[in-house]
DNA sequence: TTATTTTTTTAGCCTTATCTAATTTCGTAA
DNA sequence: TTACGAAATTAGATAAGGCTAAAAAAATAA
């Protein structure tokens, strides 16, 4: 099955939707993550029925399928490695990878993606710390958590950021937090739910809660 | 001047042909080197006249502006960046990167090519031989002579190839010519122009009046 | 259960890039 | 200088992707 840019967009946004543990996926929900009317999004899910990647039942949102998760899943792989490639090789900031990885993503060439994943050793996590999927599309997730749920004198490893925009990605660069960052809860504020965070065992930071349920940490 | 994916093929298209030392480039040979038919070729320069990027006089031809000649560098640029990318660091052959480099020339992003050419540390030839116009568009080319046309007992190094086709780069790999490969023309046969030629100082190679117009030698 | 609001879909139009078929223009040969 | 063939352009379709406005269906409230 081959899919134009546009559905594979679409698709991908439908994975991730569908990622959030619900049902079925609606065409409002989609209009939002895709900046498009609900109207375009209609016309897109009919023709993404037909090629089956998607189960979809006019009014009541879709599924996808296996077939369309198996493809999401190879375009999140490509957006992935591009993105390692552009921060591992080139130099790019982590906070400016992702415009240019959602336009190479799109790049028909197996054999480019497979010496690509060799070229960078063949990455298991991305720079923000998502996991990358085999070429199979069989992703190695490590349990996470949470940081605003940790408890106090609990440490590990942070993981992954669940808001990736450019300017929440910044503010943890300023403040050293960055992926792999080895932190520890020092204090939790009751009142409020923020946190004060040793970072590398030697920095620390306080934190809103919020800023915090933003930051996934693998636990240790 | 921003142009589309399929503007910035026939701006390209059109630099080309232009630099074949013609006045003018009918509508037919662009239809005939973008695969397309004379009527799509009609509107496209329609579209790309009203950009000024062509100079375009219904039923007389095209002229490339200076502005198009910037644009058609800098995408031939890109291009040929990413052709020295695959090569060099994905190990891709010199007959398979065409294809692909066709989809990454037309990613937007300035930051991205400036990275990668410093990258690449500012690589002047690409795999083929041909010269990588520089930011500005300005291109360092060598004087360069067809295999053919060099007499008996002069030297050089092939340069660049003409006909850039797979078959034909299939072939050159097969016989050991590859671009930067020292030669010296051995013998000549007067009757069908065909030549005798010494590779790297050690292999001597065969080769027909045909294949050897399609070889561009740097002289010394 | 009916009425209202929200969500989703349909209908109709726009743009880009392509095509075929018909028409127009050019250049040249008679 | 006219007539003809080649080259180029226009006219009218199609397909993808997006839009607005209107209609229909579903969900919610009274």
């Amino acid at each position: 099955m081959i899919l134009t840019t546009a559905e594979e967009n679409y698709l991908k946004a439908i994975y991730h939707l569908s990622d959030e543990g619900k049902k079925s996926v609606s065409t409002n929900d989609i209009a939002a993550e895709m900046k498009t009317k609900p109207a375009s999004v209609s016309d897109m899910l009919r023709k993404l029925g037909e090629k089956s990647v998607i189960e979809y039942r006019k009014y009541y949102g879709v599924h996808i399928t296996e077939e369309g998760k198996k493809l999401a899943l190879q375009t999140i792989r490509k957006h992935r490695l591009w993105e390692v490639f552009l921060v591992e090789k080139l130099n790019f900031a982590w906070d400016e990878v992702h415009e240019v990885a959602e336009e190479l993503e799109h790049i028909q060439s197996p054999l480019l993606i497979q010496r690509l994943d060799a070229y960078l050793n063949f990455p298991k996590f991305d720079p923000h710390g998502d996991p990358i999927p085999d070429e199979y599309g069989d992703v190695r997730s490590r349990p996470r958590i949470q940081l605003n749920e940790m408890e106090i004198d609990q440490s590990g490893q942070i993981a992954a950021v669940k808001d990736s925009s450019a300017a929440f990605l910044r503010y943890l660069d300023k403040v050293g937090a960055y992926i792999g960052a080895r932190i520890k809860v020092l204090d939790k504020v009751e009142f409020d739910g923020s946190l004060e965070i040793l970072v590398d065992q030697k920095k620390t930071l306080f934190m809103s809660k919020d800023v915090a349920s933003n930051i996934l940490v693998l636990q240790s």
